[in-house]
DNA sequence: CAGTGGTCTAGACCACTGA
DNA sequence: CAGTGGTCTAGACCACTGT
């Protein structure tokens, strides 16, 4: 059935809006099996390939379920995933309206230490750059970086200057892309710590590794600590 | 010129895969401008429908930019983001190959502390459930938790038995969805975490808060500190 | 205003997998 | 083996936005 004075069409947003709010009514309960894609596109009034974008897009959020010959299902339990942006220090310290000043701690090249050799599976020779940071917001310390950098992936890292540039802005444009295993937790501040923020030594600061890699390769790897207070916030 | 031994068609995938080489590859360089989907398509000899889905997801997966008339560029900086799941402490356990138990150790019922009803914007009337719990893998302290449920919108809750089943678990199945905002930082445990998690006090531990919203109204807010030592990893 | 991406269509074939 | 989602196509119209 057309309706004759119908302007606009169905779109994919449409159809996700409609299905998230049976979803949140409680009218299609977690569990249950939704209508499959072709009876979808009849009672929406639109072509098969709309709805089926639509569905994609649910099930890549979370909220169903789809498999082959059985149907599409509202997940038992919502798969809640949260987004984290990983910001540079600038510009995360920029967004909060405050100044960004940037110093060179310490930076020495030699052969890597064990721990780290086993971390980044680095061959066994070859050398590394390690260097020390600090990223102050108004003046106040607001991260303390003690980064190492594969000097037999990067060789160019021997002539840069990371006393006017930080390393992770310098790496941003020499490696175009990635991929990298972070992890957060809660540790007690150590000396260097303490004294680079500025905070009690055993004062619980949040800390992030971060390691990557280009190729199969281990670009850097890097430890970061954030001054006492410090949130890391999303919604979803 | 249509190929006439081809026996597999390009799919959205294999071109994803090929921009991401040329882009790794160094041969796309940041802020380059791509080709337009029209020109990938005739490359590659494939629909543009098949060339714009795998431009789309590069551009959710924050490689590029697309912008109309002006075209696809590869990301300067690439945007990177992480996610995470989200999980139920007990499938979190379960997933460590670890025995799962919990136990309740406080519930009351009354009205909210005002920093609770500022927070979740609560109506000046109603009360909130407080529970605390412990959630324990094979037996030992993994994590300690803090609960507020808002009474008004799910009086369901004062009958529920939070004795043997979590308050998340027991919500995952009254509110189908909800939006929500969380937060992780580094706290020092104080004396009711240090006897719960059997940790020093004042020993770092990781803290999670996040609170939920249904249709606009607070659901719950809940604070979650882990044994010390726990890490939250993910892949990117 | 013209070029680019954003979306929809109607149809087709295929891959997977539950019954 | 039959039903469902996964994907591709060729074409079309539209929305946005830089020039």
């Amino acid at each position: 059935m057309t309706t004759a004075g119908r302007i606009l069409k169905t779109t994919y947003k449409d159809i996700k809006a409609d299905i998230l709010s049976k979803i949140v009514q409680g009218i299609w309960t977690p569990g249950s099996l939704l209508p499959n894609e072709v009876a979808l596109a009849e009672s929406y009034d639109c072509a098969r390939a709309t709805v089926n974008r639509a569905m994609r897009e649910l099930a890549e959020d979370g909220l169903i379920e789809r498999k082959r010959k059985a149907g599409s299902r509202v997940r038992l339990s919502p798969l809640r995933q949260a987004r984290f942006d990983i910001p540079l220090v600038r510009r995360e310290i920029e967004e909060l309206g405050a100044q960004y000043r940037y110093a060179l701690v310490k930076s020495e090249a030699g052969a890597p230490p064990d721990w780290l050799r086993a971390r980044l599976q680095l061959p066994k020779t070859g050398e590394v750059l390690h260097l020390a940071c600090m990223h102050y917001a108004d003046g106040a310390p607001y991260q303390f970086e003690d980064r190492w950098i594969n000097l037999t992936l990067l060789p160019q890292a021997w002539e840069a200057d990371f006393s006017s540039v930080g390393p992770n802005e310098w790496l941003v444009g020499q490696v175009p892309f990635s991929n990298a295993e972070i992890s957060f937790s809660a540790t007690a501040a150590d000396k260097a710590i303490s004294d680079h923020l500025g905070c009690p030594i055993d004062a619980p600061v949040f800390q992030v590794e971060r390691a990557t890699w280009w190729n199969g390769q281990a670009v850097t790897a890097v430890r970061l600590w954030h001054r006492p207070g410090h949130r890391m916030t999303t919604r979803y």
